[in-house]
DNA sequence: CCTGCCGGGAG
DNA sequence: CTCCCGGCAGG
């Protein structure tokens, strides 16, 4: 459980993305990991562009974190302590903190003035200076998105990465077509929340969706999400319907029912990362409004949307190259796939069901990356759009993690954190913030305070003087050690 | 044993 | 919530 580990996750994310994506290995995703955990405020955009960020958010709770560190003597854990009791939730963290602070200037080149650095500072902790940095942050996003890369849309704010290998044929053709309908009066223009975006309709809506929702997972801004995603300007395939409220472009596929196996197989796949071949089926999915038809052979689709859908004459062979228009080739990894289909588990991947199937902490971030890299192509919604529900919940359930994330309890007074290097710290902090607040664990008794308490002090015969605590025989609040 | 106080019950 | 107390655990 460290950084490493981490990296791994991703990896594995990536794998099972089929590659396609080409979210190239954990730099991104590592730093989605966390960027969430962050995002607690309002429409920011989760950058993907990894290393960035990611030591951003290593640096983000260190601020005051540093401050209460450095003003609590060291050893004397009272300080501490107080904070907690007086419930400064976002200063619970701070030691480690403060560590990772210390740390970050030897990962973050350049943090020291604004641009990255800024909004390496922000504090989840520290609402206040969320919102009061979030300006530092538009910011400094301008500095590391290249403004051909800010979009005015919503969903633009998920980045695409730039290395994205350049995208197949089948994203030419449907970037062709989706000009080309938008020109006309296609059935794709009709639906306003169809339209799609000038490039890679599919392809890019889905990332967006996927990253939205991959970053929600872990940092747990669903009320942003959802809004996001349910904004009708989200880009979309053209297949989306209303009846997608929370997950527009989330259809139940009925068509391709491989997508069952899918998802069950991406939520629970083994996490240990191995380097497989991809071995890519290409499909064709007919982008027609409210059809989801994928068949396996471009004639077989050009001949679906001819005669469905552009009503010609079903015998007739002859086509005019319009059909080209209403569909897409899709990339479906046969190995997870597969592998999904036999490591099916009983449990409904389209259940929000059980939740807690899924060890909580530290496979919660890494399930969602999968299911983020996942997209492994283009426009392969409906290859998601089972597993996307499920997804939803999951997240969800990691989100409920997080809650208790924030005010998770600090290590108990005589606990001292050791300045550790980087990664360590990274790891504690990882763990605190995606473990659930640890119940004091049965049997771990507050130390006994030194203090001589009310009772003590005041002896029986003079209860009334003591402290109220002490005379519901709870700990002394009087004397406090 | 004494002491502190957690966990839980009663009102 | 307040108030109380059984009972555990550290000393």
């Amino acid at each position: 459980m460290d950084t490493r580990y981490i990296l791994e996750q991703t990896s594995v994310g990536t794998r099972v993305g089929g590659a396609d994506f080409n979210y190239r290995p954990g730099r991104s995703v590592l730093c989605d990991t966390r960027v969430p955990t962050a995002e607690k405020n309002g429409p920011m955009p989760v950058y993907t562009h990894g290393p960035v960020f990611y030591k951003l958010l290593m640096d983000g709770g260190s601020v005051s974190g540093v401050k209460g560190e450095q003003t609590s003597p060291k050893g004397n854990g009272r300080i501490l302590h107080e904070m907690e009791k007086t419930g400064l939730g976002e200063q619970k963290d701070t030691g480690s903190s403060g560590i990772l602070k210390r740390a970050s200037p030897t990962h973050c080149p350049g943090t020291n003035g604004q641009s990255p650095g800024v909004f390496m500072h922000l504090d989840i902790r520290n609402p206040g200076k969320q919102a009061e940095l979030a300006n530092n942050f538009r910011a400094a996003q301008e500095w590391i998105i290249p403004p051909s890369e800010i979009q005015p849309l919503p969903s633009s704010h998920i980045p695409v990465p730039r290395n994205r290998k350049p995208s197949g044929h089948a994203d030419k053709e449907v970037m062709a077509a989706t000009v080309l309908t938008s020109l006309s009066t296609s059935p794709l223009v009709l639906n306003p929340s169809c339209a799609p975006p000038v490039t890679e309709p599919g392809s890019r809506a889905w990332k967006d969706v996927l990253s939205n929702s991959y970053s929600s997972s872990t940092s747990g801004n669903w009320s942003w999400d959802n809004s996001d995603q349910s904004v009708p300007s989200t880009p979309s395939p053209p297949l989306s319907n209303d009846t997608n409220k929370n997950f527009p472009l989330l259809t139940p596929g009925d068509d391709v029912n491989e997508d069952v196996p899918e998802s069950t197989h991406f939520m629970f796949e083994d996490p240990i990362p191995r380097k497989r071949k991809n071995s890519m089926k290409v499909m064709f999915k007919c982008l027609w409004k409210n059809c989801e038809k994928v068949l396996s052979t471009s004639s077989g689709i050009q001949r679906h949307v001819r005669t469905v859908h552009l009503g010609r004459n079903t015998d007739s062979d002859y086509s005019d190259g319009e059909e080209d228009f209403y569909y897409s080739e899709i990339e479906i990894n046969m190995d997870s796939l597969t592998e999904g289909l036999s490591s099916l588990t009983p449990t409904s991947p389209t259940t929000c069901g059980p939740p807690p199937v899924f060890p909580p902490p530290l496979t919660a971030v890494p399930h969602s990356e999968r299911i983020n890299m996942n997209s492994s192509h283009s426009p392969t919604p409906t290859l998601l759009s089972q597993s996307a529900p499920s997804t939803l919940c999951h997240i969800r359930t990691d989100h409920a993690y997080q809650g208790p994330v924030i005010q998770v309890r600090t290590v108990s007074i005589g606990e001292k954190r050791q300045p550790a290097a980087i990664t360590h710290s990274t790891v504690i902090k990882n763990h605190a913030l995606i473990t659930p607040a640890p119940k004091s664990a049965p049997g771990t008794r507050k130390p006994r305070g030194e203090a001589k308490k009310c009772r003590k002090v005041y002896g029986m015969e003079k209860r009334d003087m003591w402290c109220t605590a002490c005379r519901w025989k709870k700990a002394c609040q009087r004397f406090t050690d």
